[in-house]
DNA sequence: ACTTGATTAAAACAAACGTTTGAATCAGTC
DNA sequence: GACTGATTCAAACGTTTGTTTTAATCAAGT
């Protein structure tokens, strides 16, 4: 398959470990199970990368730096069609969504391992994974607030960053994959079209962003379950 | 401070191991570490809770039992209000949430340790956890899913179960802690208002959750960031 | 005071962990 | 065809993991 030999063990074990990761966790994975899946020798892997904590790094990094380049691509779209006007929100959020759904639809990219793993990442405990995860998004997390700032000229920016981040969970939950969901659904419901989830996350996500402020023209009664 | 020599070993296992969870992962997170917390001998877990994954079971029967019974507290008097009508949907939301989020303001109950516990739990690969997760939490899904179909008849059921799904994502990653938030919002916002948190939760899953239909009166221009 | 059952303590267990070593193998170059 | 550098291999390194064992300690009951 792999023509080149110089790149086909460092790319076993990369493949290797996402699939781990996504299915075990990654700190549930050792680099023992990655060799075996891998059928490389164990000493590959620090031959290749040095140590556990520089593969789970490389791991990130190769899909995370393309994923975000497509990201900035779409932003820079969305961008240049508004003008000096405000920015459109779904696509915004799509264009952060987009990219890594898309891998899901890529059998040369694991179909979607990443993805699964991705999501985890955003709230892993392990120093090494967020650590990775601040040195690799902190640009994207400068330009999408930015841009939902555009987007939503209206909410104060207090307000913007907390809805952002309830919609940063929102996706990360709908990224690790669909246990949670087979559970809601009693097993009616998958996550085996791609497309039709992204485009309801979007529009979930989007409607959570437009909510009304607390204490405006429809003020939410939540104050105990108590008779109306 | 516990009186009771009987149980006095076993809640300083439970309360140094729900801390350590919560701060590093269940899986992350080692027998003799827990031991070394509670000042106890590491034989006390064995002899009190039969192994790890019975510990661990243990510090999520703990806190889970008593939740889930306020929560179905709060959706009687819910149902109870609402008679033979339809649901408010804001309630609800918050019977979910406001029982976990509650443990954060008891100092009894180790500051709310537990609640970023729980957050974790949704997405955990780990067998143990998620056999737990899903004995603990059948019943409440059940009921929760019920009185949602309430709230939204004019949704189709099946739409309801995805935007369950990505409510309770929302929650999960909320709950879980304010690192994802810190860096969205570079510092500036932290978790310790839980009320203020909490209120603003509940506004934007509700928003999210009554989000207009896909192919409806406002559709969602969502195929690519091309211009508007 | 002695016995009994429950709890704690110290020590060891095999297994698995990340990592390192030194020799074997392979590709090209002179 | 020997040499060189890069890669792979089998084997072992010292730690740490969850678990078990055996003896010591404790609180009551008679």
């Amino acid at each position: 398959m792999a023509e080149n030999p110089q790149i086909k063990t460092k790319t076993l074990i990369l493949d290797a470990a996402e699939r781990l990761f996504a299915e075990q966790g990654i700190g549930h994975t050792s680099l023992r199970q990655v060799i075996a899946e891998a059928k490389v020798n164990i000493a590959a892997v620090h031959y290749h990368f040095g140590s556990k904590e520089q593969l789970i790094y490389a791991v990130l990094e190769r899909r995370i730096i393309p994923i975000n380049e497509e990201r900035f691509k779409m932003l820079d779209a969305i961008e240049a069609a508004a003008g000096e006007g405000p920015l459109p929100l779904e696509p915004i959020i799509e264009a952060f969504i987009r990219p890594p759904f898309r891998l899901r639809s890529n059998p040369a990219a694991n179909h979607g391992s990443f993805v699964r793993v991705m999501g985890r990442c955003m709230n892993e405990p392990n120093e090494t994974v967020q650590a990775a995860f601040g040195r690799l998004f902190g640009e994207v997390i400068k330009r999408f607030m930015a841009a939902y700032l555009r987007a939503l000229p209206e909410l104060p920016p207090e307000e913007i960053m907390w809805r952002a981040h309830f919609g940063a969970g929102t996706m990360a939950h709908a990224m690790c994959g669909g246990e949670m969901l087979k559970k809601v659904s009693q097993g009616r419901l998958d996550m085996g079209n791609g497309e039709a989830v992204l485009q309801r996350l979007v529009a979930f996500i989007a409607a959570g962003m437009r909510a009304p402020m607390l204490g405006a023209d429809e003020p939410v009664k939540t104050k105990e379950g108590k008779k109306a």
